[in-house]
DNA sequence: AGCATATAGTACGAAATCGAACTAAACAAG
DNA sequence: CTTGTTTAGTTCGATTTCGTACTATATGCT
């Protein structure tokens, strides 16, 4: 039926290549969530670990809704996360001094020491993993992954 | 204080790399969930979809539990999508031959009607992304997030 | 066989997710 | 300055997710 202009068994259209990258991206983000979360508890969730690193890496100020933003979830949803973190005492909201509508998201120290003790607690499932293909493949991985994830958030506003 | 043993700048631990590796995982499984799902809506959730293909690809006549196991996710979330597509007539629940406990999944028509249209609706998209970095790019990819996903999938179990 | 333990699935309730509606402030145009 | 539009964030409610507890069957051991 399909006209087969090549080799016909290894003839992969585009779309199928991309639905089957996406179906793995889709179960490694499952597996390493529950991973993940089975270090943590402290009552932390993913989604609290994940907005405290991101705050550790980048940089604390920014507001609610570029956190939103970053981690593609409604701002409802960021709202929920960052009042437990605050609850918590993990971060802390000022008011935006540019911005009377808007808050800003700071980090405590207790926060600050929460993200790095979770750092330290997985990371050793995350070393034993990197021996079971070598770091080179990881390594090389990276950059195509960055560049998916570039091209996926352009794709987001279509 | 860490030993140099080659490029300062660039030498970058095992545990680092997955961190990175897994965290860009998460955030494109995030952004590919949103774009599938705004394609899809008959109401049906990414969850319906994902199950479906599952079905349609592996065969059916599994267990709601080889379901669960194969996306991780607890046997009560599962229970619950496989609720919603029998009630949408995409799948049949047999009782299990082998099991008196257990129970098959079964496809229906409709079923891989609706799976099949989906991915005629979604494929477009999938097919947009790929010539933003090239098909060869994307196929070398494959083979190391399968075996990261099976490498994590066996981690699971400690 | 009889009993202990493990497993498949469901019921139920607590928490999380997220859309809709709302408040308040910013911004834009006249 | 007023008016209309946009944006940040919260509140509220419907739906989803998932842990706990339960039932029923299977499996393993003696």
């Amino acid at each position: 039926m399909t006209k087969s202009n090549e080799h016909d068994g290894r003839e992969k259209d585009a779309a199928l290549v991309m639905f089957e990258l996406l179906n793995e991206v889709g179960i490694i983000a499952q597996l390493s969530r529950t991973l993940m979360e089975s270090r943590l508890d402290d009552g932390l969730t993913i989604h609290h670990f994940t907005a405290l690193n991101h705050l550790v890496r980048l940089g604390d100020g920014k507001t609610p809704m570029d956190l939103a933003r970053a981690f593609q979830v409604p701002k409802t949803s960021m709202s929920h996360t960052l009042a437990g973190l605050e609850k918590r005492g993990l971060i802390r909201m000022e008011p935006n001094p540019d911005d009377g509508r808007g808050k800003l998201v700071r980090l405590t120290d207790s926060g600050e020491t929460v993200r790095n003790r979770a750092i330290q607690d997985i990371a050793p499932d995350m070393a034993d993993i990197i021996p079971q293909f070598g770091l080179e493949d990881a390594q090389a991985a990276l950059p195509f992954l960055r560049k998916l994830r570039v091209v996926l958030d352009k794709a987001r506003d279509k």
